[in-house]
This record gives C-alpha cells, sequence and structure tokens, in this order.
DNA sequence: AAATTATGTCAACATGACTGACATAAATTT
DNA sequence: AAATTTATGTCAGTCATGTTGACATAATTT
C-alpha cells in the first residue's frame, strides 16, 4: 500500500513500448490542458446566460461559419450521435438561432443557417477568444502566429473524412467554403 | 462551476491597448478544437480498455505529476467539485492505481500518490500524447518548441491562485518540483 | 417495386458535472 | 477547555451531454 516513489519519472517502463524514444513532454501535455480549459472557459461564462452549453456552442459555431451544412456533416465533425445532436439542434431552432431549409438537389438533406440571432452569438463568442489568441500572439515574433497554426495542424489526424476538416487543413486562411479540393 | 471572475483584472500584458479590435481568428479557434479533439482522443481510447474516462487521466495525471497532492489542490487545478472528485477517486483509490496518505504535519489532509500501477498508466497515455507532440514540432524551426510553449503560457489565465498551474507556468521545463535540484 | 439514404424520434441508460445538507476528525482560535 | 474553522467524506437528487437500439418517413437510387 506504501509504494510512494516521490520523484518517479523514469522508473516504469513496460517491456513492450515499441517506438516510444523521447521522454514525455509533460510541459507541453499540461499547457495544453489549461491553455484549452480556459480558452473553452471564456465562452462557457456567456453560453450560461443563455441557457447553453458547450454543445450549443459547437453547433452554432460550425452552422455559421459553414452554411448550408448537413445534418451528416455536423455529425461527422463532432463525433457525436444523431440523437446527441438531435436534441442541441432542436433547441437552437426552436429559439431560432438556426433555421433548415431542404437541399435542392436532395430534398431529404435538411441544410443548416444561422439567422441573424444565430450569427450574433457566434461573433461574441468568438470574438472573446479572438482577443485570448490575439494577446497571446502578441508576445511572440513575427513569425510566431505562422508557427502556431502550423504546430495545430499538425496535431490533428490527417486522415479523417470530415469535409469541415478538410476545409480547415486545406489551407483557407480567413473564409469558409473554399472549394479548392 | 467554479468561476473564476477573470473578466475585469488585468490582461496578461499590462499597458497594452484594451484589445477588441481584430477580425475573428476563425482559422485558429478551429484548429485549436480539432487539435485538441484529436489530442485527448489519443488517451481516451487507452482508457475505455481499463474502463475509466477523461475524468480518470486527469486524476492520476496530476497526481503522478505532482506525488503529494492534497485533495484540496487537485480540486483547484481540475476546477470541479469535491462530489464529483470522490467518484473518480474513489475508483481509482479502489482499483489500486493511486494511494493516501495522511498529511504528517496536518493530519486531515490526504495526501495523494501514485501506485507503480497509476504510474505505468499514465506514462502509457503521456507517451501517446508526447508522439503526437513531437511529431507536430518535428515540422517546425528550431525554436518552434519555443514559440508554441510561449503561446500556450499566454493562452493561461494568471490570476489563478492554483498552485499546480503556478508551477507550471513557473518555468519548469520538463519536471515536476524542480525545488530540489 | 424494392432497396438505400438522410433525417427524425422514442426509450433507456452512462458518465461526469452540479447543488445542498450533513458528518467527522484535526487544527486553530477564543 | 470550549468553540470555531478547516479538510475531507458522503448521501441524495438533478442536469447536460454523451451512448445504444429500434423504428418511422420521405426522397432518391437501383
Amino acid at each position: 500500500m506504501t509504494d510512494i516513489n516521490l520523484k518517479g519519472t523514469g522508473s516504469v517502463r513496460p517491456a513492450e513500448q515499441p517506438t516510444r524514444s523521447g521522454e514525455p513532454l509533460w510541459d507541453i501535455i499540461e499547457l495544453l490542458f489549461y491553455a484549452y480549459r480556459d480558452f473553452v472557459g471564456d465562452a462557457d461564462d456567456v453560453l450560461k446566460e443563455f441557457g447553453f452549453g458547450r454543445a450549443h456552442h459547437r453547433v452554432i459555431h460550425f452552422v455559421h461559419r459553414y452554411p448550408g451544412l448537413k445534418v451528416a456533416d455536423l455529425l461527422d465533425v463532432l463525433r457525436i450521435t444523431k440523437q446527441s445532436l438531435g436534441r442541441v439542434l432542436k433547441q437552437l431552432i426552436d429559439e431560432g438561432y438556426i433555421v433548415q431549409r431542404a437541399g435542392e438537389s436532395d430534398k431529404r438533406q435538411r441544410l443548416l443557417f444561422a439567422t441573424p440571432k444565430g450569427e450574433a452569438l457566434v461573433a461574441k463568442l468568438a470574438g472573446l477568444q479572438t482577443d485570448r489568441i490575439t494577446a497571446a500572439l502578441k508576445g511572440l515574433d513575427p513569425a510566431g502566429a505562422d508557427t502556431v497554426r502550423r504546430f495545430l495542424r499538425a496535431m490533428i489526424d490527417h486522415d479523417d473524412p470530415d469535409k469541415v476538416l478538410q476545409i480547415v487543413l486545406g489551407g483557407a486562411r480567413s473564409g469558409p467554403r473554399d472549394t479548392t479540393r
């Protein structure tokens, strides 16, 4: 019971570690934890006033950014089940943040669009997050923002069929719907 | 939720402009979303095999990294209630990943330590995440890793009383409790 | 006509948050 | 010494958001 090992970082090495070379990057792991916690925390406070949670934020964000998104696309992005999405999406539609429209070529599809009300909410949330990012980039050298973008891109799995992710990774720097594919 | 009230207090940069100007940095916002999703996704798969979730990961990670952590410290780090922590912590203790020991000077305190079993799990999870980070850093110029660290640090609220965060931000680059070196 | 696809919905359940109330032992203050 | 505060644990109920499985409907494709 009292096996304590106060200093233990290196002693545990299972024999069958295949391609593990470097020491754990503890500091970056923890910086990512804290940075993301505070990054989403900005939005949480505002969302609470609206009676929404993070799930609503993710939905309205991507719908706003990629107008005409299909429900199926959204499921790929968020990696949740349609039942889970359904509840949140229904609330956003009922309260007038999102509207649906049947697809023209395929009338089964429900294309999603943010209303002005929805856009205002997204803008408010994105503004907070942008302020934080801008402040963080300010302390870096001129190439810093580019380095950060490159790092984040490389952290993402590229073998994902998600259409929105392909646009994000595709290189569009500030606009959605870059049809270069 | 443990609201920390960081709205009015000084931002990361003293005497600089009060932000609120630039266009939303959509791409970085979305890159952060995807990067963090995949970053924690690595661990999720392993955790599932152990019958654990992300909550367990966060607890065992910080206990391993900061041996002798008090329950109260952990609550500050994770920003959850003691009831919430209690359930997860109890499982980790019952299954032999963490042990408790009463504090010497203050016997009310339950100091937490990872067992070898707990250390092995943390090492496995940190290995996966480190592999991803290492791969992402590989494509950057030599100063890239430093830029990334600086960016992440600046993304974090600095007016947090969390003792662990103070250590993380304090500058220890690769080990916990470096004060004894 | 039959099969497939896109979406929606009902029902039950799991996890990990939450609030509020109360219990205990140890430390601190009066 | 007694009273209070602190660190922790626990019971009970609720909420948000995820899950699986089954089934329904309309539109498209075969």
